[in-house]
DNA sequence: TCTGGGGTCCTAGGACCC
DNA sequence: TCTGGGGTCCTAGGACCC
């Protein structure tokens, strides 16, 4: 979807529409956040999602900035992915506005996809960009080559035709560190990478992650589109307005914490095995520490108890940023009598 | 210039086992 | 006195994605 969070809100405040808007987690520019969707009139100015609200408030401080209304954008995405899914044999739903569509035994995946983006625009007057390639990995990079609202088909033999000159950080999975990394060994675009050496990456990446990069660069992706994909793991974390040095407070956050996880994994019928706790420090620095337990669990006291005494065990020599907890190893189908999440009071010595 | 929240996957070392 | 070669599980951190 295109700028997906920000159509949304454009639908219900069609005013907006022409301006730059941001849709963030708050409205305050100087407060604590980010970007989580820019219009493409913000784009202009250097606006992207994951930017610091404060810098993106002054590379555009005429933007207009919107809050987050993740229950919203929820209901409108379960809305286009049914569209998708009354299209296609296999759906592999990545996030709220991506998906895979499998079209193997589509006769005529062109016009599917036409018939698609028509069908989304009609029924829910929002913008889709589509890719069409031989696997999950082409289909990704077509798509955004022609964005918004656009389509692009994209052949295996034209692959290092259309994207070679490109630098590498276009595939997905190849973010700034391994393209700093690749940099160093005089490698820069894809075409680069498709013909780099095997050793000398193996020596930089070691064997696994080489062949990776290498076959990606050549557009080879192996992988299945899988519509049952298993959830490895569930967890809830908070970021202060302030960093926090009040004991209580930073008790009251985990507790509350604590109890939206349970409540989560109870309502999923799941079970979690291993317990992890979440602290960044001032400066943005960030820790975890886990504890795995000899059976599954949803329960809050257990849960609750092991958080606790992690972080209990945690020495805290700054501020913190943000608390998180998750559960992993997880197990769904495990005990069936569900009972009620309790609330939990945590008794720390601190 | 200051960095949300929710995830996945990978690496590397240590413990432990056969 | 010097100590193989696997394998699995656990923990911590990092890169990356939406």
């Amino acid at each position: 979807m295109d700028a997906f969070y920000v159509s949304v809100e454009l639908l219900r405040r069609p005013e907006l529409r022409g301006r730059p808007v941001i849709v963030a987690t708050g409205t305050d520019p100087t407060a604590r956040g980010v970007v989580m969707a820019a219009s493409y009139e913000a784009r202009k100015f250097g606006v992207h999602s994951a930017l610091p609200l404060a810098i993106a408030h002054r590379r555009c401080p005429d933007a207009v900035l919107v809050p987050s209304d993740m229950t919203l954008y929820r209901e409108m995405s379960g809305r286009v992915m049914s569209i998708l899914e009354s299209n296609c044999d296999r759906l592999e739903i990545v996030g709220l506005d991506e998906a895979y569509l499998d079209l193997s035994d589509s006769p005529l995946p062109k016009s599917r996809c036409r018939k698609i983006r028509h069908q989304i625009k009609a029924e829910t007057g929002l913008a889709c960009s589509i890719g069409l390639g031989p696997n999950k990995l082409i289909a990704k990079v077509a798509s955004d080559l022609d964005k918004p609202d656009g389509f692009c088909v994209l052949r295996q033999e034209e692959w290092l035709q259309v994207v070679g000159d490109r630098p590498a950080s276009l595939i997905p999975g190849i973010g700034p560190k391994t393209q700093e990394r690749l940099d160093k060994l005089g490698v820069r675009t894809v075409a680069q990478l498709a013909q780099a050496d095997a050793s000398m990456m193996e020596e930089t990446f070691g064997p696994r992650t080489a062949t990776s990069l290498l076959d990606r660069a050549r557009g080879i992706d192996t992988r299945a589109v899988s519509s049952e994909r298993q959830r490895k793991s569930e967890s809830r974390e908070t970021t202060f307005g302030e960093d926090v040095e009040d004991p209580q407070v930073l008790l009251d956050a985990l507790e509350r914490l604590v109890n939206e996880l349970c409540a989560s994994l109870s309502a999923h019928d799941r079970s979690g095995r291993t317990v992890t706790l979440k602290i960044r420090l001032q400066p943005f620095r960030t820790f975890t520490r886990s504890r795995t337990l000899d059976s599954h669990t949803r329960d809050v006291r257990v849960i609750g108890g092991v958080v606790g005494e992690l972080f209990d065990q945690f020495e805290i020599d700054a501020p913190v940023r943000l608390l998180g907890v998750g559960v992993s190893s997880l197990d769904d189908q495990q005990p069936s009598s569900s009972e009620p999440a309790k609330p939990l009071t945590l008794d720390l010595e601190v």
